[in-house]
DNA sequence: ATGGTCGAAGATCGA
């Protein structure tokens, strides 16, 4: 099975894109982040065309997050408690093959941490106590979910292994120690960074500036995240950053993350 | 050096 993650910065403007990387890669399930479309005009058809399911809550111009998958993903959450947010940030649901045993079927969370604009920011500090409220949402998930997978665009660089030039960007926004540790309070419940448990290496990303070509010259960070459960763990098989996508004509600034699994 | 480039808007705001 594979699992992937994927801010496409409007599925309007990205659902070629979108359907041409369902073809070549042919994730079982895929998270989408800032999908910046209402629901009444997400593309149903388009994907069932393609060959998946979709759930999802939007909302217009901006945020907004998606499920896809082979199968239909049942239990919706889109509102945690403690967080009375209009903004579409939060999607879980479960999936399975329905005639499978259902301890057989994964639970994932799908996530757009709020990005934050600048340390300091009233901004910055949603974003740290939205953290804090999803942090308690996920312990419990995590215990009736033990098969959790936690995926999005996390808006945080683990740590400096992922920023491209980490003496350069220091501190700043996405870096900063209040939201390193935000992110570490959620990895300590027992979630696994996925991409770590295969590649210790510096310099993989997974989204580029539009400006200064920033991309040509990997200029980048990694801030899109599968986090696993222990339980998934053991079966984790293979992580990559799928960088295709964010060469072709008029990309989204991020590119997909995928997980393989034994499952 | 606070620039630059997108997307959704239809002037700027968010990233």
């Amino acid at each position: 099975m594979k699992i992937a993650s994927w801010n496409v910065n409007s599925l309007k403007v990205r659902l070629p894109h979108l359907t041409q990387w369902l073809a070549d890669a042919q994730p079982d399930i895929l998270a989408l982040q800032e999908t910046k479309l209402e629901d009444a005009k997400f593309p149903l058809d388009e994907l069932a065309a393609a060959g998946y399911r979709a759930v999802y809550s939007g909302q217009k111009t901006y945020n907004g997050v998606a499920i896809l998958a082979r199968h239909q993903p049942i239990d919706l959450v889109t509102d945690i408690p403690g967080l009375a947010d209009p903004q579409r940030r939060v999607l879980a649901a479960t999936i399975g093959a329905p005639e499978a045993d259902p301890a057989q079927a994964l639970r994932v969370v799908n996530l757009y941490v709020v990005n934050g604009k600048a340390v300091g920011d009233e901004k910055y500090a949603y974003k740290l106590d939205w953290l804090a409220k999803v942090r308690e949402f996920l312990a419990g998930e995590l215990a009736r979910h033990p098969r959790l997978v936690v995926m999005g665009d996390f808006n945080i660089c683990p740590d400096d292994r992922d920023v491209y030039d980490p003496v350069a960007w220091g501190e700043d926004i996405l870096c900063s120690p209040p939201e390193r540790a935000g992110l570490k309070a959620i990895t300590d419940l027992g979630l696994h960074d996925s991409f770590r448990l295969f590649e210790p290496g510096n310099g993989h990303f997974s989204w580029w500036d539009y400006r200064q070509a920033a991309f040509r010259r990997n200029m980048g960070l990694r801030i899109d995240l599968i986090l696993i459960g222990e339980a998934l763990k053991s079966v984790a098989r293979a992580a990559a950053i799928d960088r295709e996508p964010r060469r072709w004509e008029r990309p989204s600034d991020h590119t997909p993350v995928t997980l393989e699994l034994d499952i």
